[in-house]
DNA sequence: TCAGTTTAACTTACACTGTAAGTCTGTCAA
DNA sequence: TTGACAGACTTACAGTGTAAGTTAAACTGA
């Protein structure tokens, strides 16, 4: 007998981990990662939840792999280039991918994570630094001043509306909670914010070029 | 008859919001955010998990209310000094703070808080830096990147052991996830924290001074 | 003093979570 | 044809937050 069309693939459309991590993707894109649960992936993915286990050994490894997808998504350094060029392109891309992902900054922060695209994003930071001539030491304090200024701007952003239309609707939404006589400065910041004299967005690069630059002279000086 | 001596205090000790509060904090303190739940908590006070509804309308309104009794820990700035040396204060106490509840940190960056403690901790090093000649709008921006540091350096630093001593073991234990020919440059800064040539601690004061003076220099351009 | 109201505890129940453990079925090699 | 195995399945358990209803004690006004 002629062998049935489903010995090629054996099912339509069979699990993997690589289906498994997309479709956790997907969901945490859409819902946060507090919407992502074993059986909304494997309902998903047309299935019941156990049958991921097959895959994958548990929540945390989707988490993790997840994480590091998204990772892999940011511009590596490029060593050709100069150091402060090449960290702020970096920076610049790191935080738009964080900004994509919204529930990532924070699983990055929570987590030890030693993914390969984790591991290779510190690599070729660490390499760049070492490359521009800043020590061992210098380099991972570099990696470490800079990344708290990406992690930390970011994280801070995610909490707040991103449209500078939606800046002054939230301000007005919560300037009742600010009474002037006991937070005088933040009730008039909110008035500047509600009156659209000043957009109240911040500025991802003004931090960062502080941090650059005070490298730079450190770099200078050795 | 004489009264029972129940009478003054109905009870042993009577539940309230701020017990509920202490318990709630403590426990967090000792096994982490994720160990906090409301049959947990009530257990701690000798009751059962649906009492705790009379004095707090939900987990969530435990959780805010455990983040700004930490927030209140954390010195003000004192508006009679030099508006860097407030700042650095304060980053130093708020910095000092998060490190002895490792859990707040990513509770304050993924919730909005409001709380009182909060407001004034704000307000106050809005007052500050606009009292030291910031513009409304670079008060607010210099108020983020000062943030950014303290909460990105302070995550970073939550997800690395503290001591010297145990930065070693570390290194130790992830440098076989670290093979050489993939990644060189992390692998031989795994050896140099290794062998004792590096301790592979940060410095919080590092980038902090990178972002006061680069905000120093802006304020003096004004 | 007694009835009525209020407070704050209680129990029960529901829908959800991650996952340990065991079962069934279809494909392939020998 | 048979045995192995992969990969799906079901069932079950201990945990979660909290809606809903109940009970018992304490305070209040007549």
């Amino acid at each position: 007998m002629a062998k049935t069309e489903t010995s090629n693939p054996p099912s339509p459309s069979p699990l993997s981990r690589e289906r498994i991590l997309q479709a956790a993707l997907r969901l945490a894109d859409e819902g946060g990662i507090e919407a992502l649960s074993m059986r909304k992936v494997a309902q998903e993915l047309g299935v019941k939840a156990m049958s991921l286990y097959n895959h994958v050994a548990s929540k945390d490894e989707i988490i993790d792999g997840i994480v590091d997808i998204v990772v892999g998504k940011i511009d590596l350094p490029r060593v050709d280039l100069d150091w402060k060029i090449a960290m702020r392109q970096r920076a610049l891309s790191a935080h738009e991918v964080l900004l994509k992902h919204p529930w990532a900054a924070i699983a990055i922060m929570s987590r030890i994570n030693i993914g390969p695209a984790m591991l290779r994003y510190v690599d070729r930071t660490i390499g760049c630094l070492r490359e521009a001539g800043f020590s061992w030491k210098m380099a991972d304090h570099a990696w470490n001043a800079i990344d708290s200024h990406i992690y930390g701007f970011t994280l801070q952003e995610l909490n707040f509306p991103i449209e500078a239309s939606a800046y002054a609707e939230t301000a007005e939404s919560f300037i009742s909670y600010i009474p002037p006589d006991q937070y005088p400065y933040m009730h008039q910041l909110s008035l500047y914010i509600m009156d659209g004299s000043y957009d109240g967005l911040y500025d991802f690069e003004l931090g960062l070029d502080f941090v650059l630059d005070g490298l730079d002279r450190l770099r200078e000086r050795a």
